[in-house]
DNA sequence: TTAGTTCGGGTTTTT
DNA sequence: CCCGAACTAA
């Protein structure tokens, strides 16, 4: 992504609804106390900073903590900070001025953190002058409940505690009104947006292969976390080359026609939640000094997975009383695709001269081994800020490297294994962790524990809010609170079917974007302008009286009881209900389990807690903002299975970390940066150090991929560790021995490659072609491995569907290469082999 | 207009 | 392989 500078004159424009473009650059002069932002910092800390930066910034500190006894603390309602260490404590007390914690993987962090906002509290400070910004929902639940019990129960539900998005979400529904949106707006999850990038490129008649809705969204969402606007997009040459260069010139036209429809349906997608606050903050100055009133004292959480404009709207809010405390660890910056920031932890010296620096670098989470081992392997990546991270824990063992045949032999010792250590150490289900990359990978792990009947967990994936029936209800929900929202009316418009059919879509569509109003406006108020039959517009007021009942009730009614009515009286339970299929009766009980937890809501949620009686929109609030990692109920004893980055902040005693695969971890498409392969380097950092007692590392040789067998080899992660610390299993020094020799023997071991040669396609050579005795699964295997596939002209082959022919000709280069083939059945076909599903015939 | 079917495209990672 | 989108038959 090209879009992570910001140049001055990018944030002049940053406001979408900005008037006048000499004004702003006025605003932006006001005193850094007011909270604006001088020109010039933006520019160096956003212009190539010197790369020597990144080295040199900080001295290494001696182990302090080293010599300071270790105490136990029993009292509960004192808080008593000499069970820290030394540096952990200093952090802790450190309270005025700014601050930034660089702590190291399982220094006691969230100690630090804890003990820190329970000290301020003890000192006098209102909680309602706290506000602390974690990256998930559940951290911030967790530390107040950590908090409560240091302080024998203050009040700390009164700290403003949350994710960025949903701290700014509830600032902005207050000063909604300044920025021209209703307070009940709605929230666009990266779903909607897509859908509603696909549609503006379908009406301004762009071919959608080009403009592809998720490579368009990604090109939106990255300007929006710089604060660049559509207007300084369009002024900008570099980012306009760039998509000239990538075939998508107009790509600007659609960015400004999706603000515009978001705006239209009184709608915010993620990045809005930061940026409009960025626009509050910035335009309305007495908005901004009233929260600098308000939060007298913040903390940041992760702060090096932090973007540009959650930077920004920190920077101003803390400008007043730079009590300012950032809390993170370059090496664990894994965000960077979604535009985090690490210059953000490197600038904060220059933001703030006279901050005071705190290294938290004794880890108390993993064995030595653990330990040293993520430190072998982070010392390859460049960009770091030095430190030392050890520990005074046992040596433990040496992490276990283990090689299978394919993916599904890979979840069997996974689970095999899990079910020894069960075994031997008596340990509970509950302190396995399995990790991989991807979240295709769980399924694997899945059977293969379920077949010996391990219960387990998954976190995220596709999560519970994502699914049909879900979003469907929720829709109905977003209708109530907001009926401008075109995707959530688009939805269920029709669903249950209703007679409103493609056609008076399209019709609405048409009038919707000639009169330039919201999809709601244009089946309400003009209605009779609307060129459908008569049937149709009765079908329509029907819904639109539907929706308009639902949202009478939405600030009166009790969450649960109205969503209750919603379902029933939309439609939709009664839908799923008569389903009566396998499939049919589990969306039937995911609906009845969303329900339950608006009840959970409505007893026990945020506005509960304070004491108000939560309504729908508040729910929507909150869950259009729920992380993967919020799901709750997690007291039950079952293995967690996630992607690496769900298993950010958590630990687990046994830690599997699967799938360590060239293509696939690191991923293929970081191979082509540094940067990119550097994150992909700390996010292994990040998995490595989830482990306190032990590691096991494991890699296929071939896997399941789009449904085809493919070859894999390990990972350069595995060599980069220093050897001192794993245990190989003896032949994976020498892979393809043996055992293996029915893969054809290959040469092409990782040991083979030289261990950096990042952009290189890892490609086994020609001779990798199959030996006589091959079984048709290996054949596959070797088709889809990106190599080549041993298929050449005038070859009869099979094909699945269109049966025997003859090859004519071969083009492209492995692992792209097509194949002109000739079948009787059907004629000329062009195939990509690496899709075709070709059996060999003869040659 | 709807339901049922084929087709085609896609894989990081997530607020 | 699995999803959603487009196509097609009623």
């Amino acid at each position: 992504m090209g879009l992570v500078r910001v140049s001055t004159a990018e944030l002049n424009g940053t406001s979408p609804d900005a008037s006048d473009q000499g004004s702003l650059n006025e605003k932006i002069k006001l005193d850094l106390r007011q909270g604006k932002f001088p020109a010039e910092q933006n520019n160096e800390s956003n212009h190539d900073p010197p790369k020597s930066h990144l080295q040199l910034s900080f001295k290494n500190q001696p182990h302090a903590s080293r010599i300071i006894a270790f105490e136990i603390v029993i009292s509960r309602a004192m808080l008593d900070l000499n069970s820290l260490n030394a540096a952990q404590r200093a952090a802790a007390e450190h309270t005025e001025g700014p601050s930034m914690v660089i702590a190291g993987a399982g220094s006691g962090k969230t100690r630090v953190l804890t003990y820190r906002i329970a000290h301020l509290i003890e000192k006098g400070v209102d909680p309602f002058q706290i506000l602390s910004l974690t990256f998930t929902n559940k951290a911030a639940k967790e530390m107040k409940a950590r908090i409560a019990v240091l302080l024998g129960n203050a009040d700390v539900r009164n700290i403003w505690m949350g994710t960025f998005h949903s701290i700014f979400a509830r600032i902005l529904r207050i000063e909604a009104s300044k920025i021209n949106y209703p307070s009940n707006f709605s929230i666009y999850d990266s779903t909607d947006s897509k859908s509603l990038i696909r549609s503006i490129v379908k009406e301004m008649n762009f071919d959608d292969k080009i403009y592809k809705p998720s490579a368009v969204a990604s090109r939106i969402s990255s300007a929006k976390n710089n604060l660049i606007s559509p207007r300084a997009y369009r002024e900008n040459p570099e980012i306009m080359g760039e998509d000239a260069m990538s075939g998508k010139p107009k790509l600007v036209d659609v960015y400004a026609m999706y603000n515009q429809r978001l705006f239209q349906s009184s709608a915010m997608d993620f990045d809005d939640l930061l940026y409009k606050t960025n626009v509050l903050l910035r335009d309305f100055p007495e908005v901004l000094v009233k929260y600098q009133h308000k939060f007298r004292y913040i903390l940041v959480d992760e702060y090096q997975d932090t973007n540009f404009s959650q930077y920004l709207i920190v920077k101003k809010l803390a400008a007043l009383n730079e009590n300012l405390c950032v809390v993170g660890d370059d090496a664990q910056s894994i965000y960077g695709f979604r535009g985090a920031n690490i210059q953000n932890i490197l600038n904060f010296k220059k933001d703030y001269p006279d901050y005071s620096l705190f290294k938290l670098e004794q880890n108390y989470r993993s064995t030595k081994n653990i330990v040293e081992a993520a430190n072998s392997i982070i010392s390859k990546n460049k960009d770091q800020i030095k430190k030392n991270v050890w520990t005074a824990n046992e040596e433990g063992n040496k992490l276990k490297v283990n090689r299978s045949l394919s993916d599904n032999d890979e979840g069997l010792f996974v689970a095999n294994d899990i079910f020894k250590e069960i075994g031997i150490s008596g340990a509970s289900n509950k302190s396995f962790a399995i990790l991989y990359r991807t979240n295709s990978q769980s399924r694997a792990m899945e059977e293969a524990l379920r077949k010996i009947n391990i219960p387990y967990r998954i976190y995220g994936g596709t999560s519970f809010y994502q699914r049909k029936e879900i979003k469907d209800l929720l829709a109905y929900f977003r209708l109530a609170a907001n009926p401008k929202d075109e995707e959530s009316l688009k939805r269920v418009i029709n669903y249950p079917a209703r007679g409103i059919g493609k056609t008076t879509l399209e019709k609405v569509t048409i009038l919707a974007s000639e009169r330039g109003v919201s999809y709601w406006e244009t089946i309400t108020t003009y209605l009779p302008q609307l060129e459908v039959n008569a049937g149709a517009k009765l079908k329509l007021q029907d819904f639109t009286t539907m929706v308009r009942s639902h949202g009478a009730q939405i600030d009166s009614a009790e969450a649960f009881t109205l969503a209750e009515d919603i379902a029933k009286s939309s439609g939709l339970l009664r839908e799923l209900y008569a389903d009566k299929s396998p499939e049919g009766l589990s969306r039937f009980e995911n609906v009845q389990e969303l329900l339950n937890g608006i009840k959970e809501f409505t007893d026990k949620g945020p506005e509960a807690e304070e004491g108000k009686k939560p309504n729908l929109s508040d729910f929507l609030i909150d869950v259009a903002l729920l992380t993967d990692a919020d799901q709750t109920d997690d007291d039950d004893n079952k293995v967690g299975l996630m992607t690496i980055h769900a298993s950010k902040g958590l630990e687990f005693p046994f830690v599997y970390i699967v799938g360590l695969e060239e293509n696939l971890f690191p991923s293929q498409l970081s191979l082509g940066e540094r940067s990119e392969l550097e994150e992909e380097r700390r996010l292994f950092y990040v998995a490595l150090t989830r482990a306190e007692k032990k590691a096991t590392l494991t890699y296929a040789i071939s896997r399941y991929r789009y449904g085809q067998l493919n070859q894999s080899e390990p990972s350069r992660f595995i060599d980069e560790i220093d050897p001192e610390y794993l245990d190989l299993p003896s032949s994976v020094r020498q892979p393809y021995q043996e055992k293996e020799s029915s893969f054809g023997g290959t040469p092409w071991g990782r040991n083979s490659r030289p261990a950096y040669q990042a952009p290189q396609r890892n490609s086994p050579p020609e001779s990798a072609a199959p030996p006589a005795n091959m079984k048709r699964v290996s054949q596959v295997a070797l088709a889809g491995s990106g190599g080549s596939t041993g298929i050449l002209p005038g070859m009869q082959v099979a094909h699945e569907k269109f049966g025997k022919g003859k090859v004519l000709n071969i083009e492209g280069e492995a692992p792209n290469e097509k194949a002109t083939v000739f079948f009787p059945s059907v004629g000329q076909k062009q195939l990509l082999l690496k899709y075709a599903k070709l059996d060999v015939l003869e040659n």
